[in-house]
DNA sequence: TTGTACGCGTTATCAT
DNA sequence: ATGATAACGCGTACAA
């Protein structure tokens, strides 16, 4: 910088004020910073000027499995706007036990970012409160955090309509497939999914069946793994409600194997489920990484922001993977 | 750290060294200034840290679709490992054209990477010039740069086993799905998988027919397209390669909602093929990443690093998407 | 083994 | 509008 500043005939202050587009500078001394700038090809260092301004211009996102889809159209959608401003994103990957207590036990954040966006995570109180004292802002997409904002969609409404679907085809042995995480704690999501599940079916005066409940680790072997066990119940369900697509991609693949016909929803709208015909509880991912990036940056600029919360809608995307219960059950008729 | 060290009865070096493991510290002393830190809940300022030192503990990720399962297991393998060592990873997503051209204007690695990852990147001459004018390490996955390390699988030869497969079960009009990206440039896997369907089918005697090499943009919906469109010719293929699965999976599509026959095998192996009972090559995609990130390491740790060359197998996968070509297409038998 | 003191490359405050 | 200079928080020769 002091290069820049020689070459241009003015001081190092200058040429920070100019490269940093700051007002109070003449139009005439500005080309001349910029031109020397340019023609030693100097860039500033972005180490050095966070060190003296105290801004990181980093957010650190954490999610529980950074591979699957649904956080990886969300840390994709946050990556574009974050980029866009050229802030840095740190990607926390903290699914599984042992990387979640490295990750709270050294708190790697520490001095490191200026705002945070957490995804579908469930922490505990301590985890919380260690969260809440790196002292900066703090987005929440898919579940609450006290004090922090907030993105997400209605899921206990969004499930119900799924459960009703089901409901409406004429089905009244559902199963459900459910997640749980390493803790053996139900993920937010999950939880409320669940309790849409239990609501539904109880306010149609069907009984709940807590054997037609199947928890299980996420992703597709999951959801294979949570269909065999269904399918082998001496009473099995005609109509399975899978708590996310790849769950259900899973459950699909469990009775191809097997033969069976049972009706299956699931939850995302993933980019295959058109493919294999699922249908689905549509909700625009990518979207909601979009909008949490947005107000994480309202959150970093403004010193007395508020958290907001926004709420996503979903839809109801029919396929052919549900069916009305009579086709293929024996019933009364 | 000053409170650290005059809580411990230090000067600020020892602190220094002792946060940092550096021998010449002795036990006595180490202790109280680990508890010093300790009870002040101290942590090093990694920025003040990286100031100091010269050095990022940073590696930058280069990536054209961050969010298509290929480069979200590449990456989600190349953090673990970089995790694991402490060393930050920051992404760059420059799939399309402007998000490119912003990335080598500014070129916003400059001092701030140690070292480079590029996955699948098909760069100009005077691209990689920029590139390699960071002056640091390079590690590239699935193409070359020039004095750069590399982990690739052997694409002609693994691609060539696919047409192989197709020419074996008897199918002589066979198409291909390739893609190119936004510059119109052929990606180099593109090319190399392009290159060996020509060469295999020139060596069995049979004649290349361009009208039967489809080239699209990557994804599902590239895949649907084409595979619509060679169902369009006069002579239509009996059999196609796909680039990757994710074409594949378009193919698949459109192929079942035109309710027409056609083998169709794929590339990479993806989470979903088995359930869609999808042939395919795979590769082990996620190990790839951490090998690289592994390579990446040894890079930043010896100044005398020379690039190292890795070569990963492949598999041919036989489902249930490929058949004889007599079984379905009128054949003199 | 430990302490001193300078340097890392900016930003920001206060003058001018 | 511009310049001098003190932070920013640490690493590291060098000295002790």
């Amino acid at each position: 910088m002091e290069d820049v500043a020689r070459l241009a005939g003015v001081s190092t202050a200058t040429v920070s004020r100019t490269l940093r587009g700051l007002p109070n500078v003449s139009d005439e001394t500005r080309d001349r910073v910029l031109h020397a700038a340019a023609s030693l090809s100097y860039v500033v260092s972005p180490i050095a000027s966070r060190l003296a301004s105290g801004r990181t211009h980093t957010v650190g996102v954490i999610v529980p499995y950074a591979s699957r889809w649904f956080f990886g159209q969300i840390v994709a959608g946050a990556e574009s706007v974050l980029r866009a401003h050229s802030l840095d994103l740190l990607l926390y990957n903290i699914g599984d036990l042992p990387s979640r207590q490295r990750f709270f036990d050294a708190l790697p954040l520490r001095r490191r970012v200026d705002a945070v966006l957490t995804v579908a995570m469930q922490f505990t109180d301590a985890e919380t409160t260690a969260l809440l004292s790196l002292g900066v802002p703090i987005v929440a997409v898919g579940h609450d955090v006290p004090g922090a904002g907030c993105v997400r969609i209605d899921d206990v409404a969004a499930a119900g309509s799924a459960v009703q679907h089901l409901l409406a085809l004429g089905h009244r042995r559902i199963g459900m497939i459910s997640t749980y995480n390493d803790q053996s704690m139900f993920l937010p999501v999950a939880h409320a999914r669940h309790r849409a599940y239990v609501e539904i079916l109880s306010s149609a005066g069907v009984a709940v069946d807590d054997d037609l409940i199947m928890s299980v680790p996420h992703g597709m072997d999951g959801g294979e793994q949570a269909m065999r066990r269904l399918l082998t119940l001496p009473d099995p369900p005609t109509a399975v409600f899978a708590e996310s697509d790849e769950l259900a991609f899973g459950a699909l693949s469990a009775l191809r194997r097997t033969g069976r016909h049972v009706s299956v929803i699931g939850f995302d709208d993933h980019e295959l489920s058109a493919l294999l015909d699922l249908t689905t509880v549509r909700q625009r991912v990518f979207e909601q990484g979009v909008l949490a990036a947005g107000m994480l940056r309202r959150a970093m600029s403004s010193s007395a922001w508020t958290p907001e919360e926004l709420l996503m809608p979903t839809t109801l995307v029919l396929r052919a993977s549900t069916w009305p219960a009579a086709v293929r059950t024996p019933g009364p008729g």
